[in-house]
DNA sequence: CTTTTTTTGGAAAACGTTTTCCAGGCGTGA
DNA sequence: TCACGCCTGGAAAACGTTTTCCAAAAAAAG
């Protein structure tokens, strides 16, 4: 491969020159300008990146560590961050954690050792994350989105999950429905615990009993399914199903008229995320739409001001989402 | 951030046996190793990967470029690269080409320019991405996955296509359909091509004029849905539709079934790709089942078969994929 | 006790760029 | 004509590592 000894060489003129013409970071007489880029163009020249951004101590890298690569929501997020990065021409390292700490930590790290100028990180533990979280906080701006972490001061993006959750209970109410459960996640991620938190507080104040019926697993079609069938055992029936997620109202639903029950004629059921399984679900899923554009964008605006050097002490943002109104709730 | 010079100092040593304890390439005495090791995590000294990879000239790092990251099926195969990087100990870099050849060049070139020791690609378009892998080609290996490109010479792994064609005609030919179309994409991808060649060869045998019962869009939802009101329009409609994918199904069974019509009673419906979806939609989607941990491996292998230097001749795989019947095929 | 071999540590070169610093040439104004 | 500033080009330093090369010390062999 050619260095840029060898295009200097080709064209007869210095190293520097080379490097002048083809960073453009300062004026050079045309006559050298093109024996350059002929030279360049001859010799299929290509700057050597690591060396490059080791000289400039810049990389114009953004790093993202994101909990599940193969789950669309995340995906949706990495899309708007990466518009952002690539408008303010940075480029984005995707890392996947695969839901587990230690994990995530030695991404993390990776990326730290790349260099890179900012990180944002979709946590995989509400507490498991915050040590590493520091560690990389220690070197350059990070921000969180989707889910928070405890006990950290820094800049936080996430859907409002209780103003989400209050949404749905009052649609079912307004529909009559008066005996509600809560299908939703174990407590290792800020937003399983803000919905069930939400749902539990909120239902309490309509009907009391609805706020003990609640079922935590995990964020999957599997144990919508299970818990589908735990709920039917449970004596009698609630007439309405919060789901903590779509993954997990699929899930129920699939069970529920597989027992040959009617939804939303005996049960309502409703999701929370807007993923686009929901209107190829049978009936099309109600649920709370997140407003990813919104976290996004917010994410990689309060990211750059940070590495533009911005001293604003650190922002928890919470965007409302907006009700999806659909087939499952009657 | 601390450098190597600054744990030397702290620990009382010199730079190369820093060095040589972190990396491990020659003894050190106990007394040093203990005193570089306290140093560097006292002052949270952590390699950089710019300098060191560029004095090593070796970045063990993969490239990967897809067409569309929102695709759950590339990023299956994305995990699949992953995991055989990570045994081998190297790190991928994904990106994401936007089915669009210009991005798609500027994606590998960046890759390139950052040095990395192979890359994987599922070209965005059968004559288009030609020109970019050759260019690619000149400085490290490169395997197509999935689609192939025509006339290079290089490694090339993707499904059966012709195969499975074949066995979803055969399968429906089986449960006496008689009268068959065919919705596919345009011919802008190996994939695209092929099934649909297979389609129109192979039912001319059992069908003449079913042959000429082909449509042409694109591999989403929304052309499904479009494609079977066209369908619907054509006069006697067939009693069977073969599709390109699994996403043209889904579409397609979308619109028969709010059109009135009966799937599978009416008209049946095959995908192909077995992607999450089909088990969702009812009725759940007979298709084809992409072999995707055999592809991925392959690719894999071929790859760091070429990093360590194999001169085997450039070979294409094709990996013969399994029939999956569902419900939309009655 | 000497000689040879092995082990260990440090100085310095090297990786491929970018950028600082310096110098020569040239034009302009006095 | 001289003084001054501007434009351009090259040499060399710098970025933070790894690794070669050399030397000294220690161990082994005689």
């Amino acid at each position: 491969m050619a260095k840029i000894r060898d295009v200097a060489r080709e064209a007869g003129v210095s190293i520097a020159s080379v490097s002048r013409v083809l960073t453009g970071t300062r004026q050079v007489s045309n006559e050298t300008r093109i024996a350059v880029l002929a030279a360049a163009e001859k010799l299929g020249y290509r700057t050597n990146y690591l060396a490059s951004a080791l000289r400039r101590q810049a990389t114009r890298t953004l790093g993202m560590v994101i909990p599940r690569i193969a789950n669309p929501y995340f995906i949706a997020l990495v899309q708007m961050i990466e518009e952002s990065a690539q408008a303010q021409g940075y480029e984005l390292l995707l890392c996947d954690s695969t839901d587990d700490t230690d994990t995530e930590r030695r991404r993390v790290r990776a990326l730290l050792s790349r260099q890179v100028e900012g990180i944002i990180i979709i946590p995989c533990d509400e507490k498991g994350s915050a040590e590493t979280v520091r560690e990389a906080l220690r070197e350059v701006p990070v921000v969180s989105l989707d889910r928070s972490i405890r006990g950290i001061a820094m800049d936080q993006i996430c859907v409002d999950n209780r103003a989400g959750i209050i949404a749905i209970i009052d649609h079912l109410a307004g529909k009559a429905r008066r005996r509600l459960c809560f299908v939703g996640a174990r407590q290792t991620v800020s937003t399983a615990r803000e919905r069930m938190e939400a749902y539990r507080e909120y239902v309490r104040e309509l009907d009391p009993p609805s706020a003990g019926r609640i079922w935590l697993g995990e964020f999957t079609v599997e144990w919508g399914e299970q818990a589908a069938d735990r709920i039917l055992a449970d004596g009698s029936p609630p007439d309405a199903v919060v789901c903590g997620n779509d993954l997990i109202a699929a899930g129920i639903i699939r069970t529920l008229r597989a027992r040959g029950l009617d939804v939303p004629g005996d049960i309502a059921v409703t999701g929370f995320d807007d993923i686009e399984l929901c209107r190829f679900v049978e009936p099309a899923i109600t649920t709370v739409h997140q407003p990813l554009s919104d976290i996004g964008a917010e994410g990689a605006r309060k990211l750059f001001a940070r590495i533009e050097g911005t001293s604003a002490p650190p922002a928890r943002v919470r965007i409302v989402p907006r009700l999806v109104v659909r087939a499952s709730s009657g």
